[in-house]
DNA sequence: TTTAGTTAGATAGCCTATCTATGTATCTTA
DNA sequence: TAAGATACATAGATAGGCTATCTAACTAAA
């Protein structure tokens, strides 16, 4: 309950941060995931981020009308598109990296290093929890 | 970073179940305000939950229909509207908890005592924060 | 007391994120 | 080769957010 509440309001705190960014937090998510996974189909991250898959071709579609992603099709299925990010979303990333860092440790400067480190600790968590139940009840 | 994208995909998870309850996870938190703090005006409300009084409004509005909700006025200014949780609606809620912990709870068996400790007190930090620096950079 | 400013809430108009259902092209296999 | 499966796109709906702006009501100063 409190974990729930917690991470509402974290997000949204963040998204206002993004929005300097011009990009939302939906697509910086996803336009992570290709920076640091490498290319991926639309599937692949529809999976990965766990939302549906035409969820996804939104997400990528719009990324791609910033210029931040490039889609290619994979020779030998010519159902797929191949995602890659561009020179421009790595630039953007890394600025994005930076904001979202410096808010969160200007927020965290009343916190110990002690509870910096219990936040990473949670985050870890939060995410081997959600890989191992993604359908729990 | 890791705990934005630990965030979004919680409150993507959690969404699924709140949705089998007919109530969104904003009104939800909201309600819950109402439940555990008392009384409120809307923008109280908006001030708590971090977001426009307008998009409070709205969160309201939809509560209120639902009959979770009551709005009354105040007599000593008649600009106000003080909304109170319904019988319906604390029943709701508490029904929408056990929802949600069994949820979690289920997703947590994967983890250890210490772990679920560690998610507690790292929501309370991520509150902490953002109660001290609300409008960080 | 009238006028100016402030405050509470509601509305309008816009965008993004999601979902389900469905369509279309392209494999894969019996 | 025809049937089913797969990858993605499109349509249409709902919800949550925001800013800008309106009205009503309170407060204070001239």
């Amino acid at each position: 309950m409190r974990l729930h509440g917690a991470a509402l309001r974290l997000l949204r705190r963040l998204r206002r941060t993004d929005v300097e960014l011009g990009v939302s937090t939906a697509r910086l998510s996803a336009l992570s995931v290709l920076v640091f996974g490498g290319p991926k189909t639309v599937s692949e991250l529809a999976a990965i981020e766990q939302v549906s898959q035409p969820t996804m071709t939104s997400l990528v579609q719009g990324l791609t009308r910033q210029g931040l992603v490039r889609s290619e099709g994979d020779p030998s299925d010519r159902r797929v598109r191949r995602l890659r990010v561009t020179a421009a979303g790595e630039r953007l990333l890394r600025r994005g990296q930076q904001n979202r860092v410096e808010t969160l440790v200007a927020m965290m400067e009343s916190l110990g290093r002690q509870d910096v480190l219990a936040l990473g600790r949670a985050a870890d968590l939060v995410e081997q929890m959600l890989a191992i139940a993604p359908d729990a009840p």
